[in-house]
DNA sequence: CACTTTCGTGGATACGTTTTCAAGCATCTC
DNA sequence: GAGATGCTTGAAAACGTATCCACGAAAGTG
């Protein structure tokens, strides 16, 4: 019934050449025209596709490239993955995504299951330590982080002064300190810019009493705003949730409740903007009335909300799309990290202080 | 720096026993108590981890699962696709994820690739005609089809009856036509009753001219739909977007503009009906006092819409972990499809006719 | 005690490919 | 014409594993 596949040998003996021209007319190395026509004709007659066990076995790694991401529920994450896998198809390598929920422990597991599978090169949003890549760095894994760094390895020396440098920058980019303890390059949204430009903006408004409201993996998010908005930051105005939708919502109408007195939120995550609007409705606060709402990454519902969801807008797509270039076009060479702009788009969240 | 990884034959020498004894041990073969502890003893001192490539390679398949979407931007395929890792990672497998933009070319292209990786088990979001499948199945895969089913494919001899039985029917729910040309398990939403209760819900509510707001996959929905409304079927009434957001406000913008009679707007998937929102504001058409609306699939944003929106709640997570269940212990026996049931959430996009 | 059965074990093989190596042959150079 | 040079080619060796098979010892049976 099902033919079993036919084997470079299969073609080499239908060809009446040895299997290792076969090897080389298909890898694209030389022969003769007279050969290589010959061979490809075959080839093509007996529907031979080489087997990439073979191959990889011979070489001692599995072609395609690892994705590993938090959640592919979250709209950030699901267009960040279509653009890994876009630009994976058009390099016609298989690509194998673990979802980690945030959690490091998952996340390790996912790393040691990718190692099993000798995948090495990785691409990931980090959710452990930094010292929790260690196993995959050691490996010899080509890692390209995106959206994230890994949070600091509570490491005991301290000689861990954060190298500013191996930025290739964008016109007008803040630099950001990329693979600070573990030298990793990384495809990241500008967010230390993107969130000054939301409190900014809220500033201009004239909002004095901004909170904050984060995620896990959001440390980089949280440190701008802590800076944008200056020295005195009101603790209780920075509230994290973990990574499910009730915790946020949880953290949303705590923070509403425990401190009336704000009058902006800036959410860090389109979760967590979803949870704000919805903590917000339920507790009677009118949007942008009682309480301006700025919502870190645009999505398309963002239009539809009532109002309108002003945003800072982050290319996702794009995250995903260059990481992969950068693990792909790895020549052993160490790629350097990028960075890429967002955009603030006003939409109807946002009032002056009331 | 990076120490090649230990093999099975160091193990072997490790422990002074034969390579074929580690490998049982490590498989859960037989061995005698003393062996074993000695071999497990090395292999964890030596950090040994069998190489899946060799592995593969003996067993002449790859121990992934594969995994075809079409769009995993689309909060439904993302929701599915988490249910798939979830049951993935549960069972220790990995899972490669490709985007096949529901276009039938990419999909071909991608299930070659799957071929070559000599992944076995794959479930798929079918985008291509039924016989887009053959050299899939040709080639022994076990494949589980999730939310679709391939459109018939156009074939010439007309012998293609479909047998409506090999259904493993949860209580009350309508059997469908599961695997007709080809045949494969599947593990869909109960389309047909979900969308009948759709059209019977805006029925109740005085409605006769419902339209219905289409893309690509939803053949099932629509013959649902036309057998919901019974008879006389205005097919102006009846139209199809491809799967970009701009061609499903277009669709969208369109049938609101040539048939301004009609009074409620059936969107048969997520990003139809965030179109349909945006084209009824954009036209000024108040929902729902102007136009009812029900989108097929739920998402969390429904909530935030204004007004939120009511829906038919499909359970995609399930749908790819139940998939994934089916693809993961299909041991030689082929398994059955699996219908699941669907749920009408009333919130506040429908009022009686105008 | 002689015989059979069971069990634990290790050597050898195969999986399909890439790559190294040396050999064969034609062409070029002096 | 002899030697050097270049190109094409096939045999063979890995890569790391699972499994077949045969062998020996221990256990069971008469």
């Amino acid at each position: 019934m099902d033919a079993k596949r036919a084997t470079i040998k299969d073609v080499a003996e239908a060809a009446g050449v040895g299997v290792a021209t076969v090897s080389r007319v298909l890898s694209g190395g030389s022969a003769s025209p007279r050969t290589r026509e010959r061979v490809l004709a075959v080839a093509a007659q007996l529907d031979y596709r080489p087997s990439a066990l073979g191959r990889n076995l011979r070489q001692r790694r599995t072609g395609g490239i690892g994705l590993l991401v938090p959640d592919l529920t979250d709209s950030f994450f699901g267009r960040l993955a279509e653009g890994v896998l876009a630009c994976a198809r058009s390099a016609g390598e298989p690509v194998v995504v673990g979802s980690t929920g945030d959690d490091p422990e998952q996340e390790a597991e996912l790393i040691g299951m990718l190692l099993e599978q000798s995948v090495d090169r990785l691409i990931a949003v980090p959710s452990g330590d930094a010292d929790a890549w260690g196993p995959a760095l050691k490996a010899g894994m080509t890692v390209v982080f995106a959206d994230r760094l890994p949070s600091e390895a509570p490491d005991d020396d301290e000689a861990d002064l954060g190298t500013t440098a191996d930025l290739m920058l964008l016109d007008g980019l803040t630099p950001a300190p990329a693979a600070r303890s573990v030298d990793v390059p990384a495809v990241l949204a500008d967010d230390r810019a993107g969130i000054r430009t939301a409190v900014r903006y809220l500033r201009g408004l004239g909002h004095r009493r901004i909170a904050f409201l984060g995620g896990p993996g959001h440390e980089r998010r949280v440190a701008a705003f802590r800076e944008a908005v200056g020295a005195p930051v009101d603790d209780e105005l920075v509230v994290f949730a973990t990574g499910s939708r009730d915790s946020a919502y949880a953290a949303a109408s705590g923070l509403f409740q425990s401190r009336p007195d704000l009058t902006a939120v800036l959410a860090a995550g389109n979760v967590l903007g979803e949870a704000a609007v919805l903590a917000a409705r339920e507790l009677d606060l009118r949007v942008p009335r009682d309480v301006s709402l700025v919502m870190y990454d645009d999505v398309p519902w963002a239009e539809l909300c009532a109002p309108p969801l002003t945003v800072i807008a982050q290319p996702a797509r794009d995250i995903g799309y260059r990481a992969a270039e950068l693990v792909l076009r790895a020549g052993g060479r160490r790629p350097r990290s990028v960075v890429l702009p967002t955009e603030l788009i006003v939409r109807g969240s946002c009032g002056p202080r009331r």
